[in-house]
DNA sequence: ATTCATCTATCTGTTTTGTAGATGGGTGCT
DNA sequence: AGCACCCATCTACAAAACAGATAGATGAAT
């Protein structure tokens, strides 16, 4: 590596401007600094890059292909420089995200569009874990910020904030017979096919919420959602899951005649107390409490 | 940017070594340039990249994360030296082959992964022209190496060799009933739809292969061999494209009583006589010449 | 054909930067 | 405490980058 980064950029700034002159005038440099910037480099690769035989240079077919390379180097260089400027104003560069199901990346989406376009040089990263292990990773510092339902035993480490409530309506397919019944007796619920929400470490989560002798464990609410939309029985599933499958008519809410224990929680937002949170995280946290809710209502 | 690459470059040395007297040794320089190199680099970017507390120096979270950028700018600029160095060499930036169809992508695949092998900086370029197109292609300099077959009138700057000659049996579905009744008259290949081959331009190419009343033109190979899968008709499909669905069963051949107007053409490969071809235009066309024959036919 | 503005290459002296080696202060192991 | 190794800093010197000036060349306008 013999070449230099300002002869890469001579070299970028003669083949943009069409002539070594023009392109002194906008580096605010002398003539003679890019003529001979560019013949050395020209020396160090060993070919010639500008067919000085007019008026004006022209870049020959290797310095158009070289310069590709050229011009992606100094990109490079640029963004290395400002991802320096990000670090040094505070912003991380990675912020990771744990979230306690996948289920929720579709109401995340916008928010992480606005989050790329404010911090396009952040790394961010985004984990589905269980709740323990959601707890654990922030504790760990291996998650700064983390959203998940609310937790039986609270830590004092961990700071916590409801973003909102979530209700999980009862589904079922239209084709299903509890479809035609509706609202139905609890009986008729017990001897249906209950789909229920489990984890794969703890297997006893979503036993408060079994109604029905007849239960297949599933783990994901995505999964739920699939199995009750292909009719293999009824479930409660999340609110901004079954909306969209709802309005589309492949799944329909059922009514029960006396009151159950429904699926209803608080989604929380969650981070460690004493975890100072760089620009990025605060922008996340921030965002996410003055729009999570509105979002996950939406 | 106000850094340089031999700034990046003890950077990384230093990084890897994990000391700043080691990294000198490494790049043959005084420690004291390792030393003063860092430091100013650490000034550019405004912020430390190693924690000096300990005997050896050791890289902060920020180093971590921009050390990865520092190389991969440094992996670009040992790219573009290399590149420099292979067209210093001879060979080309970029080879643009152009092959008469994409259906003979299949035979071709395990030369393209030689090349990619061989020559992994060149750009290669893969186009599928019609007849006359290709031939344009070469003459224009568009493409260097072109693939496909034997034509009506040769031209004097385009020298041709012949790879192989490809021979189309007739097929048609098992179901069809022409399937039942092998080997058939000409009378019922006459009064079945044919499946005939056409091109975009001139919509004559295929008609001294016609046989049938009723035809059905379509353009490329693949796209008819997918109709006669389909039971849509029968037609004479290149023996490498047909070799798979056949042994499958998705096709079977039928054979005539009568000698018929088979479609056996010459696969020839075309390059323009006054245009030099570089390194990897040279390695093609020897690797098509000495292997493109055996390939075809296996 | 000649003029003219503009280009590039090259030379010059000066300034800046890079460099090796020496020195001093520090760390961690024995 | 001794030792081996590390890093930062200083100094003097060599290499380079630099601005400005000059000369030759090009293409358009006169």
């Amino acid at each position: 590596m013999n070449f230099s980064l300002d002869q890469l950029l001579a070299f970028q700034a003669a083949a943009e401007s069409g002539s070594f002159s023009a392109a002194a005038r906008r580096l605010g440099k002398a003539q003679s600094v890019v003529s001979t910037a560019i013949a050395h480099l020209e020396i160090d690769l060993g070919l010639s890059l500008f067919d000085r035989g007019g008026r004006y240079p022209r870049l020959t077919a290797e310095g158009e292909r070289l310069l590709r390379d050229a011009q992606r180097i100094l990109d490079d260089c640029r963004h290395l420089q400002a991802l320096a400027g990000d670090l040094v104003g505070g912003t991380e560069a990675r912020l990771t995200l744990a979230v306690d199901d996948e289920s929720h990346l579709p109401w995340l989406d916008g928010l992480l569009a606005d989050f790329a376009q404010q911090f396009p040089r952040v790394e961010l990263e985004l984990l589905f874990p269980l709740m323990d292990d959601l707890v654990h990773m922030l504790l760990e510092g291996r998650a700064q910020v983390g959203i998940g339902y609310e937790q039986i035993e609270p830590q004092r480490d961990i700071t916590r904030h409801v973003l909102g409530r979530v209700s999980a309506p009862m589904v079922v397919a239209p084709a299903h017979p509890l479809a035609r019944t509706s609202p139905v007796r609890r009986e008729d619920l017990a001897h249906a096919r209950q789909i229920a929400l489990t984890a794969r470490g703890q297997g006893t989560e979503g036993q408060p919420f079994q109604v029905s002798s007849q239960v297949w464990w599933v783990e994901g609410d995505p999964a739920v959602l699939e199995l009750v939309r292909r009719g293999h029985g009824w479930a409660m599933v999340p609110d901004f899951l079954a909306r969209g499958p709802l309005a589309r008519g492949e799944i329909v809410e059922i009514h029960c005649e006396e009151p159950l224990a429904l699926r209803c929680h608080s989604l929380e937002l969650l981070w460690h107390r004493g975890r100072a949170l760089g620009r990025a995280g605060q922008w996340m946290k921030a965002a996410l409490l003055a729009r999570g809710a509105a979002l996950l209502a939406a």
